[in-house]
DNA sequence: CTTGAACCTATAGCTGCTAGAGGGAGTAAA
DNA sequence: TTTACTCCCTCTAGCAGCTATAGGTTCAAG
């Protein structure tokens, strides 16, 4: 049986993480010692493995809930976690093309600036005016994915 | 003078994001009407293009309030404002690398996933040991980026 | 037996908005 | 003038996914 310390540092998860993803419920209530303090069994330890690697992968905590619950009845088709793992990569490739775009921009804009002072500032300039880019970069909604 | 509604449909940005980035002191406070509305100018309405285009590009509100204030003293060097851009644009192609890999896993987990049963599912198995993994692929804080 | 690290709960904060409640202001027709 | 309608106002709470802080308890080592 692990402390929650040790779990922590045995996945790479933070102490208020893992108590977090068992407020949430996406581990389930940890077994406690005499003195109220969580134990952790080798299950656990898998589980919030799983977990953090997901995370790793960009899956949120919603898809990651649901692919647990799917893990955890191996009797079931998998064409449900097939779906979740495709529409994750579609929305990193969506993010991959929507991040080239803001890249070309960035670029063009530090090339260009060889002014000295703000007046003749390139950056500054290009942010004033949508139209001295090239691409039809991504509105506000996308850009901070 | 324009209300708010107009400001926002001209600009594309929303009437409350409006109104939040005022109170995050972004926007200047808006003279009002007799009827306590909000009126804003035409310099109101460039600031706040300023504003949207940047963060169509990714820039965070703290980048932004840095770069208005930049903008608004034009006979400061502009270096300060090239090393924004600067490290916006570094930060977009470390997500960039950070996604390519996650691209990859994700292909590989859905390509390879042929059972039709949980019990045998590539998705499930990769997301429970990272060592099926081919790249290094990033750490929790950089994923949902 | 004392120190100090690791644990506990509960609450508030972070970014960048968005949604809702409960009302006032402005315009145009009936 | 009343009604109807849309826009506007403030204030508060909520979203993801944690992170930090306060104030207290437990555990292992020396």
């Amino acid at each position: 049986m692990l402390t929650i310390g040790k779990l922590g540092t045995s996945t790479g998860v933070k102490v208020p993480t893992i108590r977090y993803y068992e407020q949430i419920g996406l581990l389930p209530e940890a077994e406690r010692s005499v003195g109220n303090q969580r134990l952790y069994t080798h299950k656990a330890h898998e589980r919030l493995a799983f977990i953090r690697h997901a995370r790793e992968l960009g899956f949120s905590l919603e898809a990651i809930r649901d692919l647990l619950s799917l893990s955890d009845d191996p009797d079931q088709p998998c064409a449900a976690a097939d779906a979740i793992a495709k529409a994750q990569l579609a929305e990193v490739e969506s993010r991959l093309a929507r991040l080239t775009a803001l890249k070309t921009e960035l670029e063009r804009m530090v090339v260009q600036c060889a002014g000295d002072r703000i007046s003749d500032c390139r950056v500054i300039e290009v942010l004033g005016d949508h139209s001295l880019c090239v691409t039809n970069h991504p509105t506000i909604d996308d850009a901070g994915q």
